[in-house]
RNA sequence: GCUCCGGUGGUGUAGUACGGCCAAGCAUUCCGGCCUUUCGAGCCGAUGACUCGGGUUCAAAUCCCGGCCGGAGCACCA
């Protein structure tokens, strides 16, 4: 199996599933797992990338036993042009892009298509030593040229690019085009089994004359659709844009879908296996839903994750109460071995509740503040009633006046302030705030990962 | 336009290769109810789907033909 992004960005959401359908092929049946970096397109490479990638996938869990970097095999892919050359299953044209493009498209095949062999040779070494210019000549792969797809007639097997490579600076100047490199690496690395995105479904018929034309065994392809994952920016030029301009503070940003900004906002790995696997191979065009893929995050963290209380947009309020209190709040209600949070509140105390909820209560209606005492709203002030109350009554969450404040980042840029309980404060960790949702706490900010 | 690929509840999937065990399973969401000093979880309940039309057949989500809808490709990008 192999995995080929293009070093452009890190990965993003969209990535992951080609990277974990790939692994877990692997961990299920055995075999290699490459990673292919395609950077055959020096316009199309970030340097950043070549380490981001990686970094990326080892937080995934996807175990890669092997990495290649396509521009260092440069050589290689010549030595192959050359023997194809020579059989005749490739040739140099030297037609301007647009005249060759005319003439396909009217599937005339150029005068020089069946020249001798040894004039592609000598024609291929011209472009080696940058005796053409860019787009005015190339090597094309011999296909059909009556094929009822355009593309696929007699497509582009390498072309030259004079722009700098991030790694390999000028010494190369002639490029394969992934559908020639992608191939013999395929054939040379020995793959077996091919999963991508249903994208590749052309490339992959272009891409048997090769293993046709060689005599090569034709890996087996699984091409899975297209998912449209809404509410997160993934385009990595729109990205790279926003960083730039200074609108996102960087890959990791928690308004984009990249692998970064999810782990972030406190993610788990596992939940992007099990996203992906529950998805399956299917060639259907699905919508990514991230209730799914929330609940399956909460499944996994729930009971690994302490509950704290959050107050927004806090208001203060004295509760006048005649005796001291103290309160008792699980960390976990499930787990009462971890024992409470416990705030001891001298008489006439100071607490802050949240102001949405206090407009919201009628006047004179009883409430719990929660694992603390009951309270009664009159006008503007919240008055102790009893330590316990036996009616059913709405139970909601306070912070004692010690708290500390914290800021809220949403994923869709908006922001929360407000005060987090004492024990919360300066956590780094994902924690539950009670009746609010699940934040991973970094200080005096937290960013929000789901309810 | 041409070529290719799809179409199962709101969403995501199972089932389609070898027609019957599918008046369609699971997950999630929404809505009720129970429980609980949050939310979530749990439990109970409810709503909700085979794109349409023909054909083959004793029998079609499944096979065949056609329509409709959606997507992709039509690059010297990957």
């Amino acid at each position: 199996m192999r995995m080929a992004p293009s070093p452009s960005g890190p990965l993003h959401i969209g990535h992951s599933r080609m990277a974990i359908l790939n692994d877990e092929y692997v961990k299920r049946y055995g075999g290699d797992l490459i990673l292919r970096i395609e950077d055959t397109n020096p316009a199309n490479v970030d340097i950043d990338a070549y380490d981001m990638i990686p970094e990326d996938l080892e937080w995934l869990n996807v175990n890669v036993t092997k990495k290649v970097i396509q521009s260092s095999r440069m050589d290689f892919y010549y030595k192959e042009a050359r023997k194809m050359i020579s059989k005749g299953f490739m040739y140099v044209i030297e037609e301007d892009q647009a005249e060759f493009h005319d003439l396909k498209l009217k599937k005339i095949p150029v005068k020089c298509r069946d020249y001798d062999p040894e004039i592609h040779l000598e024609r291929f070494d011209k472009l080696l030593e940058g005796k053409y210019e860019e787009g005015k000549a190339a090597v094309v792969m011999k296909t059909d040229i009556n094929h009822p797809n355009p593309s696929i007639r007699d497509w582009i097997a390498f072309r030259l690019n004079y722009k700098k490579h991030p790694l390999t600076g000028d010494k190369y100047i002639l490029y394969p085009t992934m559908n020639f490199s992608v191939s013999v690496d395929d054939h040379y690395l020995g793959l077996t089994h091919v999963i991508r995105g249903i994208d590749h479904l052309v490339n992959t018929e272009k891409q048997e004359y090769v293993f046709k034309c060689n005599g090569w065994k034709i890996p087996e392809y699984f091409h899975y659709g297209f998912i449209n994952i809404p509410g997160t920016v993934l385009k990595t030029t729109l990205m790279k844009e926003g960083i730039k301009s200074g609108k996102y503070s960087g890959w990791n940003d928690i308004r984009l879908g990249t692998i970064m900004a999810l782990k972030k906002r406190g993610y788990r790995p596992e939940t992007f296996r099990k996203y992906w696997v529950a998805s399956g191979m299917n060639k259907n065009n699905a919508t990514f839903s991230w209730e799914i893929f929330n609940s399956m995050n909460r499944e996994i963290i729930d009971y690994n994750t302490m509950r704290y209380f959050f107050v927004p947009e806090p208001e203060k309020f004295n509760i006048k109460n005649s005796k001291k209190l103290k309160s008792h709040a699980m960390f976990h209600p499930q787990r009462p071995d971890l024992g409470c949070r416990e705030y001891d509140l001298d008489k006439n105390s100071n607490i802050y509740f949240p102001e949405k909820e206090f407009e919201k209560l009628k006047d004179s209606e009883t409430i719990r503040l929660k694992d603390l005492c009951a309270v009664t709203k009159h006008a503007n002030s919240l008055d102790y009633v009893s330590e316990d109350i036996d009616k059913k009554v709405k139970i909601i969450q306070w912070v004692p006046e010690n708290s500390g404040s914290i800021k809220i980042y949403y994923p869709d840029g908006s922001v929360e302030s407000g005060m987090i309980e004492p024990l919360a404060s300066n956590k780094k960790e994902v924690v539950q705030l009670e009746r609010f949702g699940y934040v991973n706490l970094n200080g005096s900010e937290g960013y929000f990962l789901h309810k």
